[in-house]
DNA sequence: TTGAAAGCGCTAACAA
DNA sequence: TTGTTAGCGCTTTCAA
């Protein structure tokens, strides 16, 4: 590797010079400036980040923590944050906890020592007390709060999204609407949980507990809690099925395939979150649809103007708009009469 | 951030001490490290790992760059690097491509400066002449080659993978096979289309150039392709498709049904590249499946073992077996006469 | 407009 | 076994 040094050697001036030739250009002569950045050329110099980091006490990198990158919702995330980042020419430490809170826990530790400026990060049960260990740095979350008091945030409006979708329900004349909630540990769930309560009392269709089975945010566990909702004896099982993100909703649809149902006739289900396999699924299903990208695009970008300005603001809590998509998982209930 | 000073203070021991107790405590006594481990703990105090590497003259962290963080095999690549990284206690940065040369000529300069110790990288067409900007830098080249002298890489059998697809449509009976191949300047896409004449040729069927058509390696791409294909006249339509990769398969399968062709009963299609999408479509696809996370996980432990023992050894080739997976989407041809 | 010099936090000779 | 010291490559006073 060329240092300053070598530049600053071949092109007769000290690294003080080239120094600022490269990062404040008006700061030196134009004749010099020429010479310079002849020189950087000549000998292909890249600068030392981990020096001027070092030096500057920051990094021009930002740290992003997702849960599970193999979810094309994260994945989406992911790329937005970074084409955001490589924008402004930061570049991205990217961390995958799994879910798991200590996964995290180390992945910020290991961050740390990086001198990030800033961390996005979807929050498992324990960011709340993990964020401790990064005290200081300027933080958003995504998709999911914490808890954390004065955190910035970017996340859907989860409320009015699954509240559109069991309206869409109740107006084809569904009365019965079973729901897979995820974690009630997670706000995401909790949310689209209250949204789901709204949408029958706007429908004055009273709530109940027994419609209402958790999921692990996973495909498996959409299935199991899908086969027991469906299993109920015909006349007590949900016509409709709301489900609380698009893994479970995986689950949900193959059980319906397991237990002989056929969507929309004999079950319609609403899923939470876009994606390819929503999209080209035989029947295509309807869906609450979520801007991904946006919210990672978004959030960095937020982040590095709270950067900019000084983070002594109040705290930017951003509800990005879902979007209900209709397609044909969803028609009036009992289209046939049900076995 | 408290710095090793802080810790030796505390510890009333010099900061060379600290660090030996830190990175090599066979060479500090049992009493001395216990009390700096105490001050580390007490203070929370966590190594910046900029000055290490700065000092080092290298950091503990890869680079990996992958040209699509979308498409769900390159993510799982990408976990799979992650994951063995993390059993290292190498960091990891992520960047992606968009298999777009200039992206990763600019990724690889920003890469450059912070000093990783060896880089991942999923090649684009230009990235022999890209490597030049990372000369020395210990590289293994994952999925496709890009035709370095003397790269490292670990990529699958394609020909064999692709072979078998075709074996397995000839065994059902189809003699009129079409392919839709990638762009040949990735040599995947070669060595898949070699794959296919070779399988031709096992059959006895002469290869005929107007079955095979390239697509862009996306959805879309591959819609076209196929369109193109099916839309020959009845007795020329090709009565099997092979795919080259994930996304155009998807782009074939609703070309077919947009033509109202049924599939496997009117048209057999085997993809590359295994997916949830594949898995749970109707009918569930045949498939030649890929071990992502393996490449991913396998390549990175070849690296960092090969920065252990030096690099002066024979370039590392390691080629992975792919596996074909039949499922409903294949059949023997004329089950029904086309229409 | 430029240069000299100090120092970011750490590691690695070398000395004790 | 521990401490002293120099220096990784850069930025940033301060002085010229």
């Amino acid at each position: 590797m060329k240092s300053l040094e070598d530049v600053a050697k071949l092109a007769k001036v000290s690294t003080a010079t080239v120094s600022r030739a490269l990062s404040r250009p008006d700061m030196v002569a134009e004749e010099t400036r020429k010479r310079i950045l002849a020189a950087v050329e000549e000998l292909g110099y890249q600068p030392n980040r981990l020096a001027r980091s070092l030096r500057q006490r920051s990094s021009r990198s930002l740290g992003l923590i997702i849960t599970d990158i193999l979810n094309p919702f994260h994945a989406t995330v992911a790329k937005g944050v970074q084409d955001a980042a490589e924008k402004h020419d930061y570049t991205v430490f990217l961390f995958n906890t799994d879910e798991d809170p200590e996964k995290e826990r180390r992945a910020l530790n290991v961050l740390r020592g990086h001198l990030p400026q800033g961390l996005l990060i979807v929050p498992t049960p324990r960011t709340r007390e993990n964020l401790k260990l990064v005290a200081n740095l300027p933080t958003i979350e995504l998709d999911r709060e914490s808890g954390t008091p004065g955190a910035h945030s970017v996340m859907v409006d989860n409320i009015g999204g699954a509240r559109a979708a069991i309206e869409h329900l109740t107006a084809l004349g569904h009365r019965r609407i079973g729901m897979i909630v995820g974690r009630l540990d997670i706000t995401t769930a909790v949310e689209r949980h209250q949204g789901y309560r709204d949408g029958l009392a706007a429908a004055g269709i009273p709530y109940r507990e027994e419609l209402v089975l958790p999921g692990n945010h996973r495909e498996e566990g959409g299935r199991i809690a899908a086969h027991a909702l469906l299993s109920r004896p015909p006349g007590e099982r949900p016509t409709a099925l709301f489900v609380g993100n698009n893994e479970m909703t995986v689950g949900a649809v193959l059980a319906a395939r397991e237990l002989g149902l056929r969507i929309p006739q004999d079950l319609s289900i609403v899923g939470f979150d876009d994606s390819r396999w929503a999209r080209t699924m035989q029947p295509a299903l309807s869906v609450v649809a979520q801007p991904e990208y946006d919210i990672g695009f978004l959030a960095c970008e937020t982040l590095l103007s709270l950067l900019r300005h000084g983070k002594a603001m109040q705290p930017v809590r951003i509800r990005l708009a879902t979007n209900l998509i209709v397609r044909d998982s969803t028609a009036p209930p009992g289209h046939i009469s049900q076995p």
